[in-house]
DNA sequence: CTAGGGTTAG
């Protein structure tokens, strides 16, 4: 054969990276090595490329190893996409700032990409003072600070939310004045940046900004704006520009942009009613895969089973079934209603199973706390050629918790392997998940070593995890370390002030316990109230505690009086110790009669016809004395009691649940 | 070569 030169090699290598077959590239490179020719600076981009979108940071440091050998590493251009690569796919942004501190020669790439690297990491201070040191900046180094901005936009703190909010738009400006290039990049940045601040007077700063420097409105530009609209509080606004929409084409954008918001606020009711009036008016022939995805994701939030049901056929009949995404999609809103069955049927008829697919069906196990499944579906995993992910492996870490005997090897095992053998970082997540396994098992004395030596900050996930395998097996001395630290690591955290007034309160110190919720008070914290649904008629009923407001409520408090005597008759106990108001017994008990569970479980027996099952959801765990209380409710009725709270399903039947704990 | 836009898995 003809002997070819490196660039005819080049030239195939980033077509097949183009086409998505990074194998395809990494086996071609290992031909082109094998058939002497040796890589130039052309070749080693669409290798890193393959890398960082295929595989992951073990491939990438193996091309830099190659290029380190061949003296590339000096070029500009390899230096540059080594610095990109790194910036995205780095264990740390030092991977990116070592290339950029070895090259001899830097130009606006090498530093973009450097200040893109911190940004990533979330060093937003180190990647704004790149940007007064680089000695020149284009577009694209203000659209990448732009971005970054917009990055991590769940979990920002306020404040920060508010400075991002003001650079953006004080970036912009600049970049206007200067007469740099504005793209959808920018103007979406800046209102991306304004959003996550959710200022009203900003975001109507922005907008009239960007209407008077004359930015064309483009589909995306518009979806931005409805969405800053509805995260600023001007939901008005919002559909008015919805009704303004002037891209008829890509009217769907518009419609997933009100439902994303609404979802993403955790608005699933307005979600749902905004989708309803689409699929109800001639709009409906708007609805594609990506809305169909979404309003499915909105009934598995809800446990909407009705209505995600009928999505689903929906979905079969317009053809979008074969969609990966809502493939995925209806497998996820099938195990968060409860229908595990249905949802492995589902992924069996698939005729293309992604890791999201499998990572959707072990999720629905996981939610009915089937451990030995989970770990039967990770063993055909292995023997799959799918590479598993750090969210796979958070999973099934996890599902260790739920097994019918001590899986901690198996759980060690798995944590071990992800490093050593699969490349992924345990993350803080993980470590907290194993230090759940190993609690729930009672090894309490490796959980505290591994919290000892872990290479990453332990944060609030790991000591949560602690003092709640504390549940599963109760050990006083680590309640108290974990609640130590939990007390000095995050003492404004809302959640914090509720545990520690409930451990108080737990040893009657009532005292502390008030004096802790008056602080809460005090700082202007809530906790996420308390609130249970059930459905009915194809509506949603929910409930706070001691609600009254729903048009039934004299019937359900009736109904909910005689259920109680009906259960004390056959053994119920209420356990006041889950009131943690310091009052009267008998209003303690009050308090405890009317939890929002039980409201919605009641309504549910009053609506429900023989034979069926009751299915309530909560948005936070259900107590203890809720959790008894089904337990008899079950036996006395005779009726099958479904319940998700946040820590996945129980289901009462005669008397039992199965949850096991 | 450096910047991202409506979707699904935690």
């Amino acid at each position: 054969m003809e002997r070819r030169d490196v660039s005819s090699w080049n030239t195939v290598l980033s077509g097949l990276v183009e086409l998505g077959r990074y194998d395809e590239a990494f086996e071609l490179f290992g031909d082109m090595r094998d058939s002497g020719v040796a890589a130039d600076r052309f070749s080693l981009s669409p290798l890193l490329a393959a890398a960082a979108e295929g595989f992951g940071l073990q491939e990438g440091a193996a091309v830099h190893a190659l290029s380190l050998k061949s003296g590339l590493e000096m070029d500009l251009s390899v230096g540059n996409a080594l610095i990109g690569f790194y910036a995205e796919h780095g264990d740390s942004v030092e991977d990116a700032v070592d290339v950029f501190q070895r090259m001899p020669v830097k130009d606006v790439v090498s530093w973009t990409g450097l200040l893109h690297g911190y940004m990533e990491f979330g060093l937003v201070d180190m990647a704004l003072d790149v940007f007064d040191r680089m000695p020149e900046r284009n577009f694209v180094t203000y659209n990448a600070v732009l971005t970054g901005f917009c990055q991590n936009k769940e979990g920002v703190r306020v404040t920060f939310a508010r400075k991002s909010g003001l650079r953006g738009l004080g970036l912009f400006r600049q970049m206007v004045e200067d007469g740099l290039e504005i793209s959808d990049v920018t103007v979406t940045g800046v209102l991306n940046a304004c959003a996550i601040a959710a200022d009203r007077k900003m975001s109507e700063q922005v907008h009239t900004f960007v209407i008077k420097c004359g930015c064309s409105s483009t589909p995306w530009i518009d979806a931005a704006l409805i969405d800053m609209c509805i995260k600023c509080g001007r939901s008005g606004d919002a559909h008015l520009l919805f009704e303004q929409w002037r891209h008829e084409e890509s009217l769907h954008i518009a419609w997933n942009s009100l439902l994303v918001a609404s979802f993403k606020d955790g608005e699933y009711e307005k979600a749902i009613s905004t989708f309803l009036k689409m699929f109800r008016s001639n709009d409906v022939q708007f609805i594609d895969e990506f809305i169909l995805t979404t309003v499915l994701g909105v009934c598995g939030a809800l446990g909407f089973a009705e209505l995600g049901k009928q999505m689903h056929s929906f979905a079969a009949k317009s053809g979008f079934l074969s969609a990966q995404g809502v493939g995925n999609a209806i497998i996820s809103m099938y195990g968060k209603c409860g229908a595990l069955e249905t949802a492995v049927d589902v992924f069996k008829r698939m005729p293309c199973r992604d890791l999201v697919s499998w990572n959707a069906l072990i999720t629905s196990h996981l939610l009915h706390r089937q451990g030995d499944e989970i770990l039967e579906l990770w063993s055909q995993i292995e023997r799959l050629p799918i590479k598993p992910d750090s969210i796979t492996f958070l999973l099934v870490i996890s599902s260790c918790s739920y097994t019918s005997s001590n899986s901690t090897d198996k759980c060690r095992e798995l944590f071990l392997s992800m490093s050593s053998t699969h490349g992924i970082k345990p993350s803080v997540e993980h470590y907290a998940a194993f230090v759940y396994v190993l609690g729930c098992w009672g090894h309490f004395e490796e959980a505290e070593q591994l919290i000892g030596k872990m290479p990453l900050k332990p944060s609030v996930l790991v000591w949560r995890s602690l003092l709640d395998s504390c549940n599963r097996r109760p050990n006083m001395t680590m309640r108290r370390l974990a609640m130590k630290h939990l007390l000095a690591l995050e003492p404004q955290d809302p959640s914090t002030y509720v545990l520690t007034s409930n451990l108080y309160s737990e040893s009657a110190r009532w005292q502390s316990s008030e004096s802790t919720r008056l602080k809460m008070r005090e700082m202007g914290m809530r906790k996420i109230p308390a609130k249970s649904w059930t459905f009915h008629g194809n509506s949603i009923h929910s409930f706070f505690a001691r609600d009254r407001s729903h048009p039934q409520s004299k019937d359900i408090y009736a109904g909910l009086d005689v259920l109680i005597l009906d259960c004390m008759k056959a053994g119920y106990e209420p356990d006041t110790t889950f009131v943690l108001h310091d009052v009267e017994e008998y209003q303690k008990r009050h308090f405890l009669m009317y939890h929002s569970v039980k409201l919605a479980a009641m309504y549910g027996l009053l609506m429900t016809g023989h034979g069926e099952t009751i299915r309530v959801v909560k948005n936070i765990r259900m107590c203890g004395d809720c959790h008894s209380f089904m337990e008899y409710t079950s036996a006395a009725t005779g009726k099958e009691i479904l319940v998700r709270d946040s820590g996945g399903f129980h289901i009462f039947r005669g008397g039992k649940c199965s949850c096991r704990e």
